[in-house]
DNA sequence: ATAACATATCAAATAATTTTGATACGAGGT
DNA sequence: ACCTCGTATCAAAATTATTTGATATGTTAT
């Protein structure tokens, strides 16, 4: 389909895997290096890095380099862009439609 | 994993596929029966009740029976939870923890 | 009761995501 | 420069999600 509905999806596929809410869990805790979700996490390292990928394409994730360490902590700006398209994907449109359907 | 996570990611389903978003668009117009749905996308039949199916699972979507049609529309009370469930899975916790990892 | 219709369910095929192990890359220390 | 360590990337395998077509279920009309 259109390119829109990739853009706002990719936003909640953050929020729809199991391993990825049990990160998020981890870092409300504050931030957190790789290293230390690794021990946390029943995952490899190279599917750490995958789920931490898609979390940051997400947007509610955000990373930083420190040395060979790779930091990441929740984005309050990532997050509440989420939350607000969240709204407004269910916050009924100003037109209202007629339902011209099922007439019996 | 466990089962908390599970009743979480299910309601971001609703989010994370292009013909769900499209279909929420659709019902942010209003309620509409199935038959209206599915002139309106590009899915068969069977595809668009596996879609509401998920959708109502995640409760941002309720059905109404009505005869033979059902009626799909934006759950508020279901949209209001997803909306404050992502809020608390992006927001701090109190306890402010100790980051004891990476020392150089 | 039978027929026509709307939707749901099932099973099989297909596609996408996730996991896993191997390897590559970059940073720091020696 | 070389080695070690942390993380990223790749490709293959495994798992899960989605699509598709056939059939089942329930409702209304005849």
């Amino acid at each position: 389909m259109d390119t829109i509905y990739e853009e706002h999806a990719k936003v909640f596929k953050a929020f729809c895997d199991e391993k990825r809410l049990r990160i998020l869990e981890l870092l409300r805790g504050g931030e957190k290096c790789a290293c230390v979700l690794l021990e946390q996490l029943d995952v490899g390292q190279s599917g750490l890095s995958y789920h931490m990928k898609i979390l940051v394409e997400s947007g509610v994730v955000e990373s930083r380099q420190e040395g060979k360490w790779t930091h990441y902590k929740i984005s309050e700006k990532g997050s509440a862009y989420a939350g607000s398209l969240l709204k407004e994907l269910t916050t009924p449109n100003s037109v209202i439609e007629e339902n011209n359907c099922c007439k019996r």
